[in-house]
DNA sequence: ACAGAAACTTAGGAGCATGTGT
DNA sequence: ACACATGCTCCTAAGTTTCTGT
């Protein structure tokens, strides 16, 4: 498998630890090898650039292309927090920070750094980027403004007047219950509501959801209906030809401990089921639910065999993939009613999507990376555990015959209309609304203009904490060079986690010593930092690059008299590290970081790879691009395909054709064009002329399938949805479409062009984020 | 001021629907 | 018409931030 990259390799494998990696075979093998080629070099070129927003950070971004999943198991270590501070290190760090502090402005003065922001110019800048928030006016009058004041939704009342624009539109969607409106006059994106709307009574005003008015007092609706969740289906018993053994004889399981093993026998095939943990998890749960008799016969995990029961399943699978059209279809339309009738809900004026209206079935419990609960089992959820939330004057829904809500509220503070609690973990479940709502869309756009007013002000920030790296407070420091990571490479904030609840994985804030080692040279780099940790979903975060001086004596600093497993920022948290941001502007927290950086560098991006010249596939191309330059920046990666090798194989078969077809094609044009010569009459010539199209349709064609295999393998082990989705200012993409002619279709999906519906609606082909 | 709970966003993967080429 | 690949939807875990109570 790692044949045929040959040079990637000595890079992937020198981070990984796993001991037991070859258990995860093909799915880890394949993450291991993200190997480095020369597209991806190019790749890693352009994200330097992306990241020349830096600028002032001297030194380039060299990020290691190797992102590598880590292997499970590879760190059972035994972690011990050393919260408690050793009184006789500390003073001798602080002491060390005030004498390294006494004799800096000589340093400064040696290395020719010089500060050019003095403090007046510091201060004058807050005025400009706090507590202005446009007045209701503001918003109303133009688009432009709409685009770049910051929109701040600070709750104001804002009862807009529309501007021509939104007036036409007003006229377009301001259909009422009629349920016979004619569904050519909706836009694309309103056509969720609009299929809505077909067989349905209830009174429905489409209004322009994200211009309608707010609320001032923190609440998030005035009236809100719905008929409540969707329950999994109840346990069906198994047939009674279907057996399971114990010790090689068959046994009959009651139904509660049955319900149980057919989750383990549907899981079967999976790796996971040869864990110990997860085996232990589950057994212990499974007996739970086993009558004391089959308790006292069933107590070894390794006696049962549950192959009856799982090849069942898997006939049962293969059953419905050879159902009839008829019966298919007639699922279909189940699904179709149950989503009708429970998949939407009346929110003030607007129906809208709701996103979850199922309630999670019962099975057993899947953390990611090497989570200590893995096999518990996550329990049957019943009418008794559900609390509903609606408007008091709503019709409330009723729970199923013979059984009760756990309660019924009435919160407009909240967004939820169901919740539950999980018994996992013990944390609320919550059923919300679809991503096109009002209510996420609203939140959303919110979350753009902080990034944008934080585009604002992040030069003084920048120069704030380059300062700060000097201070003579530890803490001060820590968070300094907390911020400067977070900002530089992207990272999440990282609370602290509950140990031996959760898989071990940390963010910024919680990293350990382990995570990092210092090279003060490496190859013609000075000051590399190289990171190693895994973070969310236990995805593996490893990067190496070159820091300030100032920050990496600081890191220094940091690991004196730690061990491994000692925390590297000890005097810093979340909370402290929000505060201070807080501090530094109206709403910005350690995210907003992630947001403002994931967005101008797709700007830039797109800026430099755009060509006016280039067909619409190279301008998707181009954008792709973009988007994986973001995508690596944020660690989105995804398990290579499956299929990837082979169906990158067909691609090029594909492309030997095409160029087959393309030389033939040539040669007939030229034989054409000679016989055009030879006899000069019409005939030859309108061959002559046919043969050429054929040559340029060809070509076209060719070009595509190149670029396609381009983006393809470019993308074989990073995601690009979750930047799509949640990172990138859809404005950006929205005007980059507008401007380079590109169908918005090549870029957003159906259900992305409804998530982003605001965004289409009001950026216009010069919006700047 | 802090801890724990609540609320809400972000995340990767499974499995299914759809489209495409033969 | 069929097989197969691909993209999309759903699912729910795992984060961050905010709220609440002491």
């Amino acid at each position: 498998m790692s044949g045929d990259h040959g040079h990637g390799d000595s890079q992937a494998n020198s981070g990984s630890k796993g001991s037991d990696s070859h258990k995860h075979k093909d799915k880890h093998k394949d993450k291991e090898h993200r190997h480095k080629d020369h597209k991806k070099d190019k790749e890693r070129e352009k994200l330097k650039h992306s990241n020349s927003e830096h600028k002032e950070h001297s030194e380039k971004k060299h990020r290691d292309k190797e992102k590598l999943r880590h292997g499970d198991g590879s760190s059972d270590k035994h972690r011990e927090k050393h919260k408690e501070k050793d009184k006789d290190k500390e003073k001798r760090r602080e002491e060390k920070i005030k004498s390294s502090h006494a004799d800096k402005p000589k340093k400064e003065k040696e290395n020719g750094y010089v500060r050019n922001t003095s403090p007046a110019v510091i201060k004058s800048e807050p005025e400009e980027d706090n507590g202005f928030y446009p007045s209701p006016q503001h918003i109303k009058t133009s688009k432009r403004e709409y685009d770049d004041e910051e929109c701040e939704y600070k709750p104001k009342k804002v009862k807009t007047e529309h501007d021509k624009k939104a007036k036409k539109r007003k006229h377009e969607y301001e259909e009422d219950e009629d349920e016979s409106a004619d569904i050519n006059s909706y836009s694309d994106a309103d056509a969720i509501v609009v299929s809505s709307l077909r067989g349905c009574v209830l009174l429905l005003f489409v209004v322009i959801r994200w211009e309608e008015e707010r609320y001032t007092d923190g609440s998030k609706w005035r009236f809100l209906e719905h008929k409540g969740p969707v329950f999994a289906p109840p346990y069906e018993p198994l047939p009674d030809k279907v057996k399971f053994y114990y010790d090689g004889k068959p046994m009959k399981l009651n139904p509660p401990a049955e319900e149980v093993a057919t989750f383990f026998a549907k899981m079967l095939d999976h790796e996971y089921t040869t864990k110990d943990i997860f085996r232990k998890n589950f057994f212990k749960d499974w007996r739970k639910e086993m009558t004391s008799e089959e308790k006292s016969k069933i107590t070894d995990l390794n006696k049962c065999n549950f192959s009856e029961m799982s090849e069942y399943f898997k006939a049962q699978s293969e059953a419905r993939k050879q159902m009839s059209k008829e019966e298919k279809l007639k699922i279909k339309e189940e699904n179709e009613r149950i989503l009708q009738e429970y998949g939407f809900c009346i929110m003030d004026n607007h129906k809208e999507r709701i996103g979850n209206f199922r309630i999670e079935p019962p099975g057993l419990f899947r953390g990611r990376g090497d989570h200590p609960k893995m096999g518990m089992l996550k329990r049957r959820i019943r009418p008794e555990d559900i609390i509903i939330n609606c408007s008091k004057d709503s019709k409330q829904p009723k729970p199923p015959p013979g059984t009760k809500w756990k309660e019924v509220r009435h919160d407009n503070k909240v967004t939820w209309l169901v919740s539950w609690t999980e018994n996992i973990q013990g944390s609320i479940k919550y059923i919300m609304l679809n991503p096109s709502s009002r209510i996420k869309g609203e939140k959303d756009w919110q979350k753009y203009e902080t990034a944008r007013r934080l585009k604002k002000c992040v030069d003084r920030i920048r120069n704030q904490y380059r300062e700060d790296w000097k201070s003579k407070e530890m803490r001060i420091r820590q968070r300094a060079v907390a911020l400067y990571f977070i900002d530089k490479l992207a990272l999440r904030a990282g609370n602290e986690k509950e140990e031996g609840e959760t898989a071990d994985t940390v963010g910024c804030c919680s990293l350990r010593v382990e995570h990092i080692k210092l090279y003060p040279k490496m190859d013609d780099q000075e000051y590399v930092v190289e990171f190693d940790f895994l973070g969310k979903d236990s995805i593996r975060y490893y990067n190496k690059i070159p820091v300030e001086k100032r920050v990496f004596k600081n890191l220094q600093l940091f690991l004196e008299n730690k061990q491994p497993e000692d925390d590297l920022f000890d005097r810093l948290n979340t909370s402290i590290l929000n505060k201070h941001l807080q501090e530094l502007m109206d709403g910005l927290t350690a995210k907003v970081f992630r947001t403002y950086n994931a967005s101008i560098t797709l700007q830039q991006q797109l800026k430099e790879l755009s060509c006016s010249d280039d067909s619409i596939p190279a301008k998707v191309l181009s954008y792709n691009r973009a988007n994986r330059a973001v995508a690596i920046l944020c660690n989105h990666q995804r398990a290579p395909p499956k299929t990837f090798e082979k169906s990158m194989q067909n691609l090029q078969t594909k492309i030997d054709e095409k160029q087959n077809q393309l030389s033939a094609a040539r040669k007939q044009l030229k034989a054409a064009k000679a016989d055009h010569k030879a006899s000069h009459d019409d005939k030859s010539k309108k061959t002559v002329e046919v043969k050429r199209k054929a040559v340029q349709r060809i070509e076209e064609q060719l070009m595509k399938l190149q670029v396609q295999a381009t983006d393809r393998e470019e993308n074989k082990q990073i995601a690009l949805g979750t930047s799509k989705l949640n990172y990138l200012d859809p404005r950006i993409s929205v005007a980059w479409c507008k401007k380079w002619g590109v169908p918005i279709e090549k870029i957003y999906n159906k259900t992305q062009r409804e998530k982003f519906a605001w965004a289409i609606d009001m950026a216009e082909k010069d919006y700047e984020f």
